[in-house]
DNA sequence: TGTCAAGTTTAGAATTACTATAATCTGATG
DNA sequence: CATCAGATTATAGTAATTCTAAACTTGACA
């Protein structure tokens, strides 16, 4: 788990003005312990720097698909879930047969369009949990998640 | 869907004193347009004579097969589904490798205990969810699902 | 009380969303 | 550049659930 910051790439390689994506990304993979592979770069950038996405392991093989990155769909399994356990994804439950994760790590809640299966966001000052019981002898609270299940009006 | 109170049994067959839950579920199935055959009886007694309960599929089946009731796991599952269709049972996600039903209709919310799977109620009086931003165009809520995570202390 | 269509149940096959395995590859370090 | 722990992948396996289509019940009515 230790990590030292050991500068990397000469400086000079390329003058571009604009963002450094490249970097920021490999930072974020050594900043996370995790080895900065190909695939698991294609797919950081996939996921970070299309601002905030809720996505499935499905979709993200697609995305990578689409993108010409060929990356297994295990390795799209097992890199979703580092990045989680290394704290740059949530996983959301709002739907019993898929996992979705999220690019968002701020303190949020979501809306839940049942019909489409699609996810948005609710900023967490917008939803204002105002009590809560204690939680049960010996447990502590880890989340608390708030769903909201919308549909069409009318059905 | 229309159904009429058609007078079933004679009224004299047993005079017995005691609960009488074999009339209350089948007015519960009738009242819901379901026929009450062995199968929907049966799992209906096990789901709503024994308080509150939180249950998967495979749980209510093994407990039918404990009963010495004999229903096959597609009857179980369909006839979980008929029951949440006919608002006899919730369905409650929170975890998604599995589908729980709820046998307590009343609006409450819950604690779910990660690393046994298991939910506790939470009355509905004992959560304020104050705040709430309108639901997006277009779009009703139809329902705010308020899910506690808890772990045991330190993990 | 017998008939029959509609509704229900069931075994087993199929599907979906993963997870495990084990062979192969790759990139950080010396 | 050699080494090898760590990473990737094709493929097989699993768990939960749904589908299929044949066999059985139920209940309305003759
Ligand atoms: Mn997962
Ligand atoms: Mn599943
Ligand atoms: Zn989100
Ligand atoms: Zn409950």
């Amino acid at each position: 788990m230790m990590k030292m910051h050991i500068p990397h790439d000469t400086p000079s390689h390329d003058a571009r003005q604009d963002a450094r994506p490249f970097s920021q990304i490999l930072d974020r993979l050594r900043g996370a312990g995790l080895r900065p592979t190909r695939q698991r770069m294609a797919l950081a950038k996939l996921l970070f720097e299309g601002g905030d996405r809720h996505l499935t392991a499905e979709m993200l093989h697609a995305d990578a698909q689409s993108a010409n990155v060929r990356v297994s769909l295990a390795t799209v399994y097992n890199t979703l879930h580092q990045f989680h356990r290394a704290g740059l994804l949530r996983e959301i439950v709002v739907d019993s047969q898929r996992t979705y994760f999220d690019t968002n790590m701020s303190d949020h809640h979501h809306f839940y369009f049942d019909q489409s299966g699609e996810l948005a966001d609710i900023p967490g000052d917008q939803v204002e949990v105002a009590a809560l019981p204690a939680a049960p002898d010996g447990m502590e609270v880890s989340r608390v998640d708030v769903v909201v299940r919308v549909r069409p009006q009318g059905a």
